[in-house]
DNA sequence: AAATCCACTTGCATAATGCAAGTGGATTTA
DNA sequence: TAAATCCACTTGCATTATGCAAGTGGATTT
């Protein structure tokens, strides 16, 4: 009998999204996934952000345990986990795009190609299917 | 001469939008903006998620100095401060409508009407037309 | 003039994040 | 095969963000 439920604030859809993801580091190791071929502990922890090794942790662990990441050990080394998007972390990119492309537009400094915007206001779903079958 | 600009993490466009509204609360506000046609200090105290009164104060507050938000003497009532979106805030419209696609796919008791998932799927920039006439 | 409304602020408790160091098993090196 | 290194963490403690309850002061209503 396992009890996974913590109530919800609100039954609103943005609350739902923020109760798993609303913090300051979820989205960026989904972005390291799906955008930077990222899949070992210590390839998120030489982010340019710099997040700390506990953080690290215990945000993987949280978003293993919302079903949006899987946990394996590669077997090509046992001491080397490989963690990977479910559907569920893969469906979160066109949010994602949605919001490297609100980026772009107010952020002068913005690291993104501008050839990925191009790309971005030019044909979503073809650069969307692109992404995809990278991973 | 004034110094705004906090020193960012990276200059990644994920990040940027994070350190703008990646806390529990902005975005639930702009939502409120957005769908709900609040604009009263004490409506957004009224949401479901039953935020407390020092944290809006302090979230519209940064919302305003990250220029997402505007706010405005009432006419009618000077007691009283209108908030309204700007359109850096206004432009959230279409992530947070894939937010809300994304969190309907995922959550068995959202609370998103059908109707209204229907025409996201089925026409998304006439429902984002139709939002912003609303506004 | 007194009561109420409105948008906050203040003070204090709890939770989340940040930093540095440590741990233990698996793999590599000598 | 013993020692060193790698890897994915955990632990302890400091700082920051959030949460709760009460209070404040100006504008409006009674």
């Amino acid at each position: 009998m396992k009890r996974n439920k913590k109530i919800a604030r609100s039954d609103c859809p943005i609350n739902f999204a923020q109760e798993i993801f609303g913090d300051k580091w979820s989205l960026l190791i989904i972005r390291d996934l799906l955008f930077k071929g990222k899949k070992y502990y210590s390839e998120f922890l030489n982010s340019d952000e710099k997040i700390s090794t506990n953080i690290l942790a215990s945000r993987l662990g949280q978003l293993e345990t919302d079903g949006l990441i899987t946990k394996a050990i590669d077997s090509d080394n046992n001491a080397k986990k490989i963690y990977a998007l479910s559907q569920k972390g893969i469906d979160l990119l066109p949010m994602l795009l949605e919001m490297i492309a609100w980026s772009a537009k107010y952020d002068d400094e913005t690291g993104t190609p501008a050839e990925f915007i191009r790309q971005l206001e030019d044909d979503k779903e073809s650069l969307i299917r692109d992404l995809i079958a990278a991973l």
